[in-house]
DNA sequence: TTGACAAATGCAACTAAGTTGCGTTAGTAT
DNA sequence: ATACTAACGCAACTTAGTTGCATTTGTCAA
């Protein structure tokens, strides 16, 4: 719930209207922890029969990156995945059976170190990072 | 070429046997550093005029990292992309303009640090993990 | 060297994620 | 209230990956 308020005022900001679809999609993304795909989207506000179109969706989720407001995950299968940018940043830990996610905090001053380091080296610019870790949860263990 | 021989006695020993296809793909990775993915291996091969089905390649694929010669690799585009497990454990710098990937190799203690204190808290078994650097290579920032 | 048998292949049909073009709808500022 | 344009919805399309099944081909034992 907390970072509704800020979202808003960056969509404003950026002069984008205040569309039913939009609004869901925020709140959607306000009220999951988890990384959500247009797929999940799809499913989940048609839940709560609110008809939203695919390409709305995906477009919807292409400007929320693009001012920032939301940050792509990438979780190892075919989907694209996005999380709010506003949250610390964090890596996941992913069941590679039943698709569960779990946040994870880390130290991540070694990665910035070598961040530096390979920037420099290697002459790349480097913009982001992507850190999970791939697994089975406590439930798969026993099945 | 240094992997070669290891492979085919790995193949051996799991009585798969030397076709055409398993040998032309596995040629094409001990060949190439970079991380390849089925459109990859069927353009290659296509190129070279060895006619080749992409079901056959997905099949091929999937048994090779069964029985240890290749890890799948997320580059996050849409595709699973595989590599020699035999080489040593590394991650990537990958363009998101021209999708050209280099290989860096860093010290992995901290990670594998991170992974047992998780495992334990989190009730995870975690089996591996997957750590990419996006960015802009030195040709893409010029342009 | 030749068969027999299982492993591997090829093809067609299919699914799922994501993209594009274009005509229509609907927020917003004046 | 109106006009302007951002945003939407739909249909058609692309690309990655999957499945079932009939056919081919490597391998090993006779
Ligand atoms: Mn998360
Ligand atoms: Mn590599
Ligand atoms: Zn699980
Ligand atoms: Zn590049």
């Amino acid at each position: 719930m907390k970072y509704r308020e800020e979202i808003f005022a960056v969509l404003r900001f950026h002069k984008l209207r205040l569309t039913k679809t939009r609004q869901a999609v925020v709140e959607l993304f306000v009220r999951n922890e988890t990384p959500l795909s247009v797929p999940d989207i799809l499913l989940a506000l048609h839940k709560r029969q609110a008809g939203v179109n695919k390409t709305t969706v995906y477009r919807e989720l292409e400007r929320l990156q693009a001012i920032g407001v939301l940050e792509p995950v990438q979780l190892g299968d075919r989907k694209q995945y996005y999380e709010l940018a506003s949250r610390k940043h964090h890596h996941h830990l992913v069941c590679l059976q039943c698709e569960r996610v779990e946040d994870i905090d880390m130290d991540e001053a070694v990665l910035f170190a070598e961040e530096r380091k390979w920037s420099r080296e290697k002459h790349f610019i480097i913009l982001r990072h992507s850190l999970e870790f791939f697994g089975l949860c406590r439930q798969c263990q026993a099945a």
